[in-house]
DNA sequence: TTGTAAGCGTTATCAA
DNA sequence: TTGATAACGCTTACAA
């Protein structure tokens, strides 16, 4: 590969004019300069990345991390950090696996958004720091250099669920995400939430704990309709297990939502044509967001408040109305 | 951030000592061995990838690179290329533009699969090399370092356009894709292919020339629909040009398949809940594939033949019969 | 306007 | 079994 040696060597210069003609330093005759260019055009310079992050210490990058191949929304999400990014002369490098420590701290990257939750947190308490100002998605940290964004959960999920027991609903069964995720329970609290104002009763056995992937909606549905009496609602964590679920229940011939409704949550592509209830995420606008916040945090803005989202429900024919 | 000279400083041994220890070399005591490991755990040493990088060459490490985000089965692609990776002791790391080339040969990545459409052939025929193995999709190149995997378009376009005659279409309307990409120009063949070989007519206005992306489908649909005589059938060269399609068609009250029939290519996730027509592409495979045959090669296999993978047609609702 | 030289964090070579 | 030291490609004082 070609080196900044061998331009310089082709050019007749040293290495550091090289070096300024590259990083537009003022202190260059215009000829030379010229010079050196052609030549790196000829020869196909590109500097090597690693050795001027070794020197600089920085890089105009950002890291996003995250692992989960199921929701395709999260393409969105890289879509809006992708275009906040590039509009602000910041590149992008993405990794899916924790491993993405490899990149933090060593000016190959100048800070990161995080919404793998494999991630531990204390991981990400170590590594932020002024000089790595780190973007959290789905999670609350504390911490003066982590910034969290997060969608307002509880509130669109009140709305969804008070708006069924207004249309008649009162069985009620929770299909829920990976347990120890702030999405998973506050989606829980608030459903909970409701049912315990409206006096509706609601036992645990009527809880399922899934991962939010549709197999395992698709396995707690079969498990309910093992029951003697099916709910008549199934509220899930996201529309992944949604999905699951209804495709479970209709294999069983039950209609939705004449039989069985289901809501679920993200309004994932395929929420709208299946005719899911479900809450709406700004997913684009999301990564747009997480990178601005944290291109400005790099810049030294100090700006880590947390950030909450809304999310709104979408009403489909997943849910219909239930005389009482 | 803690560096090797930290933990050497701390253990009381000279830098190579602890970079011993952390390549697993057998010339180091074990006691030595115990107390810097205990050191690097304690004092969270994570070794910098750009050091690393820069006096080895290597990495361990694969690169992606795609852009297109309206594409979502690009996430099936990229866990097929991330299990593959993963097991066999391979980093992933992606990278959405062309500045890709900035991880490419300073020793950050080993070799790259690459997927973006607007990365240059002549790019690709200068980056690769022994030392550096590239796979591309969707695309052929001849270069001794180069892999190429696509998928076999024509075979299974010319079953679903021979299967469209055999339904009693005649009248063809070819949305296509970018024109100068090799997956569209394979498409149109076959499809034109089968209607010369069947003698049924073809004018180049019933060609339009979209970009893959559904509001292309859409305004190419609203466009033929202007036209005093619509088609019998839209064939579009893939699936949410096709969808687009149909959302434009629906809108203005053509029922699918009864009054218009429309097909897809890809197979993506909507597909199956449209009622689209259309062929499917193992996606998953073709990533772990990929990765597969770059690890390969990076490790010395030579293995640069052109490879095709086969897709297969799905027939749904939204091609009927036609009585002719 | 240009060049020299030190140093970023590693690993490899060689000597102790 | 360990430690000095040079080198990877680059930037940046500082000197010329």
């Amino acid at each position: 590969m070609t080196t900044i040696k061998d331009i310089a060597a082709a050019a007749g210069v040293s290495v550091s004019t090289v070096s300024n003609v590259m990083n537009n330093k003022s202190n260059v005759g215009e000829e030379t300069r010229r010079r050196v260019l052609d030549l790196c055009r000829e020869l196909h310079y590109i500097p090597n990345s690693a050795g001027k992050s070794l020197k600089t210490g920085e890089s105009k990058t950002i890291l996003f991390n995250f692992s989960d191949f199921d929701r395709s929304f999260y393409l969105k999400i890289i879509e809006g950090i992708n275009d906040y990014a590039g509009d602000n002369g910041y590149d992008l490098m993405i990794c899916t696996t924790k491993s993405c420590e490899k990149y933090m701290h060593n000016g190959l990257t100048d800070g990161c958004i995080i919404l793998d939750g494999r991630m531990e947190n204390k991981t990400l308490q170590r590594a932020a720091m002024e000089q790595y100002p780190i973007v959290v998605l789905d999670r609350i940290l504390s911490n003066p250099y982590i910034k969290c964004l997060v969608v307002n959960n509880y509130d669109p999920m009140t709305e969804l669920v008070e708006g069924t027991v207004g249309r008649g609903y009162r069985k009620f069964a929770f299909i829920g995400g990976l347990e120890h995720t702030d999405d998973n329970k506050e989606r829980f609290r608030a459903f909970i939430d409701v049912l315990t104002r409206r006096r509706i009763p609601f036992c645990r056995e009527n809880y399922f704990s899934g991962n939010y992937r549709e197999r395992s909606g698709y396995q707690a549905a079969k498990i309910f309709m093992s029951a003697p009496e099916l709910p008549e609602i199934f509220v899930c964590a996201n529309d992944n297990m949604a999905i699951g679920a209804m495709n479970a229940l209709r294999e069983r011939g039950y209609r939705i939502p004449d039989d069985v409704a289901v809501t679920g949550f993200d309004n994932c592509e395929l929420a709208k044509t299946e005719g899911l209830t479900t809450v709406s995420v700004p997913n684009y606008e999301r990564g747009y967001l997480a990178a601005s916040s944290l291109i400005e945090n790099i810049k030294g803005r100090e700006n880590f408040e947390l950030m909450k989202l809304t999310a709104v429900v979408e009403w489909r024919r997943s849910t219909g109305s239930r005389s009482l």
